[in-house]
This record gives structure tokens, C-alpha cells and sequence, in this order.
DNA sequence: AAGTCACAAGTTGTCGACAATTACGGTGTT
DNA sequence: AACACCGTAATTGTCGACAACTTGTGACTT
């Protein structure tokens, strides 16, 4: 006698994979951890593993996706590689001209910074949002993240990089509540953030003040201040540019 | 004999069509005018007239899009229907289930809202970039833009609709000259609202408060006052946002 | 009568082949 | 030597067919 309960399903995704084509009727046995994505068809495992090589910059940038090559390197049909790169477009992770081809999109500098303008303006909004949206159990498991951050940063534990920054972040954005404002961040921008931080030489976020700034953000989350919130969020978001543009031009 | 053969195209996408599949191969020399768009391969057209369908209302929201059925109607293969949806989803006006299909997005008053406030987010920031970055002629032109508009209010014309309104916003982003925030803007939130306005029987936008409004953020762009500028475009875009929440409430 | 199972029909996912376009290398001319 | 032209090879765009899946119908069981 097994058990299996109905999990209706958590839309989301806390990989940010971006594939959520969910049939609602799963059994998933009781592991009430992780929300599991199911994203079964070929061409979504060759879209994921196509974009997390070139998230993590196994695919360098500019390099070329022929389709052919690809094909029998996975052994799939051309037609699932054309349908994976499809959506690495839509992703804006790659580009592809008419009769051409695909390639990895270049990344310059100022494209760095466009992004963390566009970051600034989005995730503002979002923690505008949160305040005014997040659950109380969202907002206190926002906090006890938090503390769980604070241990990493006493054992100064350089744990607190990448992992729990996109963590906090991520829990805020899908705190504001608005769909439309979600898909963009975590299956547009952040993946996009992502890939230039690795490409770019940009290793974790500033570990220690950025920890604080994130205390004051859960502050005034907590307090529903909702102008605090977005005006913190968009302070911080700005550090984190002026830090990496610092690290560019010397 | 300077006479530049000019074999293949052009760029840009006034219309913001989204195809920018564009071989930059020649250069136009003088071609300084009309920036025409090419966009042919099969995909491209059947994307643009099916995009334009469904954002003006001819494919109604739920309706499905059955692959079979429009390749029959448009005397093409499944893999260019296949091709033309995987782009109409990444414009978010469509979604896909694996299996079973892909509908015209449903929309939602909520979604609606929410739009707007993801707009309000990416556009204040594209005034304060424009206040920033936008040349002295693009300014200029923004305020003769507004010349023009101020006479059509004027002769009490309903000419300042959609047309004039779309057209003041899409210089302030283009001003911005930060290229993900246009491309977002352009190809994505933009035919999104379009589509939520028609389907949802919103007219045009409301006609004379907002001209002044307009001008309000014009100044503030001449004045390079990029605060100023953010403030008061996300002030207009929040009062389009209230307008529209209370004809949807009544 | 209600529910379950199985089958059938239709749709989508995948495949391999052909057509159209581009990129590359060689040849010839100035 | 540099430039332009042309042909070949390689890549992408498109097509039709087959396989896998979902959905709806109908018979069967309880």
C-alpha cells in the first residue's frame, strides 16, 4: 500500500528552469521539499541541457549551435534541436539570423549594465509588490532565510554567494504575486545575469554589506512599507551594478 | 561610382514588429529614410500575420491554435506553424501544453493590472534613461511629436488615440538606449496590451488628460531630469492603470 | 446508475530527406 | 598583389510521414 498524495502542483519551479508544462494530475509521493518540475519532452531536456552549459559557460559566448552537430551529439532529430533553440531565443540567451545560424549571445560590458537597469527597475517593483502581497508564512520564512544566512556569514562561510543571493531574491519576486512580473524575472533575466557573471569574471555578490541591505529589504517587507521596500531593493540592485562596473574599468 | 548596391536590409522594425532577423550584411548609404522591414522567411510571415491576428482580436483568447489545421489554412508545414507558435509564445501571447496544444493566452482583468504595473516598472525607467541618454534631435523631435499632437487635441480630433499615444511612448524607449529594456518593452509588454485592450473593449487611452501629462514628462526629459522623469511617467502610467481598474469595476 | 476500463480517433512530438540560401575557396583579371 | 566573379560544399528552411500521447466514446462491471 503506497502512499501518494495529491500535490496540486506549485506552478513554480525553484530552479528557475523556465519549463512549466505541468500536468496537474501527478502523483507525487510525499516529498514535500522540493516542488519537482516533470518537463519530459526531448526537446525539453535538450533545451535545459543546452541552457544551463551555456549558463555556466560550458557554451562560451559567440560560439555557434549548428544544428546539425548538436543533433547527432545529443541524437536527437534536427527538429528538437531547432525547437531548443527556439526557446534559448526566447530566453534571449541566443541569436539567430535568417539562413545563418545560432549563436550564444555576445556579452560587452554595457550589456552587463543595461541589465542591472532593467533588474533595478523590475525587482524594485517586485519588492514594491511584496509588501504589499506576501503571505505572512512568506514573510517569516523570508526571515528565518535570513538567519540561516546570518550563520553562513559568522563562519564566514563564503556559502553566502551566488546560491543564497538568488534565493533571496527569488522569494521576494515570486512574494509580489504578479505573474506577469515573475516569468520575466526568473525565466528571462535572471538566467541572463547569470550567464554574464560567469562569462564576465564576476564571481559571487558582495558577500557581507549585501547580507545587510538584504536584512533592511525584509524590514520593510515585514513592515509593509511598500515605498521602503522598493526604494531599498533599488539601492541595493544599484550597489551591486556600481560594483561590478568598478571591477570592469580599473 | 560610389552607387552602393544594397541587396539585403534593413533594419528596424518601426512597427515593432519583433522580426529582427536581419542579415546586416550591406550597408545602406543613404538609405536614411523609411527603415522597411524584410522578414521573409515563411516563418516570419506567418508569426506576423498571426500575431497580428491575435492582437487585434480575430483570434479571440482561448482559442486554439491546432497545427494541422492552420497549416492547411496557410499552405504550409507543421514545422513553419510549429516555428511561428514557439515565437508567439515567446511574446507570451500564446501557450503550449505538451501533448495537448497551444490557445491564445487567457486574459484575465488581474493580468491586465498586472501588466500595467510591469509597465509603470520598465517605462519609468525608460524616462529616466531618456533623460539620460536621448540626443539633442531625438528631444526635439519628441516635442515637435507633440506639436502635432497638441493640434489634433485641439480640433478635438479623436486622432490622439492609440496612435499618437503609442508613438510618444515608443521615442522615450528608444531614448532610453538601453537595448534589453527596448527589446522587452517593443516585442514583448507592448503587443500584450494591445491584445488585453482589444479584448477587453478598453478604447483608447484617455484623450486629453493624458496629452498634458505627456507634456509634463517631455519637459522633464528636455530639463534632463531624470527623477523627475521616472516620477511622472510612472504617475501616467499608474493613472492608466486606475482608469482602467474602474471601468473594469464598476 | 455510476464508475472503470479499453479502444479509437485525432493531435502533437519526432524523424529523415529535399530545397533554398549562405559561406568558402579557387580562378581569372586588372 | 588586390579585387571581383563563380562554383562547390555546407548549413539552414521546409516538407511529408511515422510514432507517442491525449481525449472522448462506448461497452462492461459493480
Amino acid at each position: 500500500m503506497l502512499e501518494f498524495i495529491i500535490k496540486k502542483v506549485y506552478i513554480v519551479d525553484n530552479e528557475l528552469s523556465g519549463v512549466k508544462a505541468i500536468t496537474m494530475t501527478q502523483l507525487t509521493k510525499k516529498s514535500q521539499g522540493t516542488p519537482v518540475i516533470e518537463a519530459v519532452t526531448s526537446a525539453d531536456k535538450t533545451f535545459i541541457t543546452l541552457r544551463t552549459d551555456i549558463v555556466e559557460g560550458r557554451l562560451l559566448a559567440g560560439a555557434k549551435l549548428s544544428e546539425t552537430e548538436l543533433s547527432t551529439k545529443y541524437g536527437v532529430s534536427r527538429a528538437v534541436i531547432r525547437e531548443a533553440i527556439s526557446r534559448l531565443m526566447a530566453c534571449h540567451l541566443v541569436e539567430r539570423k535568417a539562413n545563418v545560424g545560432a549563436r550564444v549571445v555576445t556579452l560587452s560590458p554595457e550589456g552587463l549594465i543595461e541589465l542591472y537597469q532593467v533588474r533595478e527597475s523590475l525587482e524594485g517593483m517586485a519588492a514594491r509588490l511584496a509588501a504589499q502581497n506576501m503571505t505572512s508564512e512568506q514573510i517569516t520564512e523570508l526571515q528565518s532565510l535570513l538567519d540561516v544566512h546570518a550563520q553562513g556569514v559568522k563562519d564566514s562561510q563564503s556559502y553566502y554567494q551566488e546560491a543564497g543571493d538568488v534565493d533571496f531574491h527569488y522569494r521576494i519576486i515570486i512574494g509580489s504575486h504578479n505573474s506577469q512580473l515573475i516569468t520575466l524575472l526568473t525565466e528571462g533575466i535572471y538566467h541572463l545575469v547569470r550567464m554574464y557573471r560567469v562569462q564576465l569574471g564576476m564571481a559571487g555578490p558582495r558577500v557581507t554589506t549585501a547580507f545587510a541591505e538584504h536584512q533592511h529589504i525584509a524590514q520593510a517587507i515585514a513592515n509593509r512599507d511598500a515605498e521602503l521596500a522598493e526604494i531599498l531593493m533599488r539601492r541595493h540592485i544599484t550597489y551591486s551594478r556600481q560594483n561590478i562596473e568598478h571591477k570592469l574599468k580599473p
